[in-house]
DNA sequence: TCAAAAGTGTTCGCTATACACCCATGG
DNA sequence: CCATGGGTGTATAGCGAACACTTTTGA
């Protein structure tokens, strides 16, 4: 038996945080899917995840999680459910903290980890270990819901794009269609978008590339102007 | 020395769930505050809150917590974040749940708790212990953005309401100005409020009281209708 | 040369806003 | 009878949906 050496009064649930990484690839989202090399449920394609570290937040354990998977030092992560059902993990009880993260697949690289990593079309994930198919159905819906009126989609893109690219994006997440034409326009006025120029006579003229201005977008808002796709 | 009897082979953090409660006086929105009893932050204002049993989810926690201090069964409540930094409590390593919970004012009995409570204001409220200011920020934030969207407010009114007083809600809540008269029309097309016959002869026919019906609502909803405030 | 995609323009209908008016209530 | 608030009507502006047209690209 181990030695069981951190003792506590009262019980204490051990805590994990689960890393939903998101990816798009031109035409769907995916996401970032862990086979589990030990048992319980070994074999079974799991999200990343792991132990909170005492000196941690676990912000910090969930970017460690990512840089762990992907290479990234940075992305846009979110904290959006912690679940807590008392039998979720057969071993013991265990509550985690669940957060979505979004990522350029361009920039992802193997993980360091041993373990297989795939990445998988929403509407394509296997069964997945332990209550992960209701993390990711909930990670799907809240981040349906917070890229409807807040910028995070560009988190997905390259960091330039073209305003097809975008639409894209939004289509495959939001599960609609857009007319072209009116897409065009909309993010054309909506002063988010500055449009990269480009002198280089061996690139096409177009279709035109454009970078996300972080700073315009806080500066609208501030003044009551809300985004919505 | 207290006797330390549940072990482990890892540390793991201890984990509590905390409330915000939100009420509606007809004016203003208020939060109901516990004066602590015990050190830390002896004799300052807190967040209910507790130490989550090992038997029970973080949501039934919440529901325990929000019982003892209103007498209530049941309520909306609605799990907004999970504050995890290291040295949040002095005493040791304590990550909390956090819930916001909305009520009916009128409903709210004194709780079972010898401990101090009282209702406060939003914007009359005393330094907090812990980070529990922080996570009052926080919870108001999480609420705001969810009203404008979601028909969350009905749950601090009474049953039967008047438009003007679900007016005053939104406008204490979102912190903005409606015209009556558009605010009114706006809430008759919307078909999600059902008008409240009233035969008693010594009851004044105006102002029309009102339900909210949230099954219209869901009907709406999967039609593609999306409310906003 | 030609099809497909990118960029631009125009129209139309809905809805949010602004504001006028009348009725009910209670002192 | 009168002040206050509750309920209803109407005009206008702005924005999004629908759709026509021209230009650029790449095979």
């Amino acid at each position: 038996m181990e030695e069981q050496k951190y003792c506590y009064a009262y019980p204490h649930p051990a805590v994990t945080t689960d890393c939903v990484i998101f990816g798009f690839d031109g035409t769907k989202l995916k996401v970032l899917l862990i086979e589990r090399g030990i048992d319980p449920y070994k074999g079974k394609w799991a999200l990343p995840g792991g132990f909170l570290r005492m000196d941690e937040s676990a912000e910090q354990g969930a970017l460690r999680e990512l840089k762990e998977e992907t290479g990234l030092e940075t992305a846009y992560i979110k904290q959006f459910h912690t679940f807590t059902e008392p039998k979720r993990d057969p071993r013991e009880r265990v509550i985690t903290i669940a957060y979505y993260a979004l990522v350029r697949l361009q920039d992802v690289q193997g993980g360091d980890d041993a373990a297989r990593a795939e990445w998988f079309a929403l509407d394509d994930v296997p069964a997945l270990a332990f209550d992960h198919d209701q993390i990711l159905r909930i990670a799907t819906r809240e981040l349906r819901q917070q890229i409807h009126f807040e910028p995070v989609g560009f988190e997905l893109l390259p960091k330039q794009f073209t305003i097809r690219e975008l639409q894209s994006l939004y289509e495959a997440v939001l599960d609609v269609k857009f007319d072209r034409r009116n897409f065009y326009k909309k993010m054309q006025h909506l002063e988010l978008l500055t449009q990269v120029v480009n002198d280089d006579p061996n690139v096409p003229k177009q279709p035109f590339f454009f970078e996300f201005n972080p700073k315009k977008y806080e500066e609208l808002k501030h003044k009551g102007f809300r985004l919505e796709f």
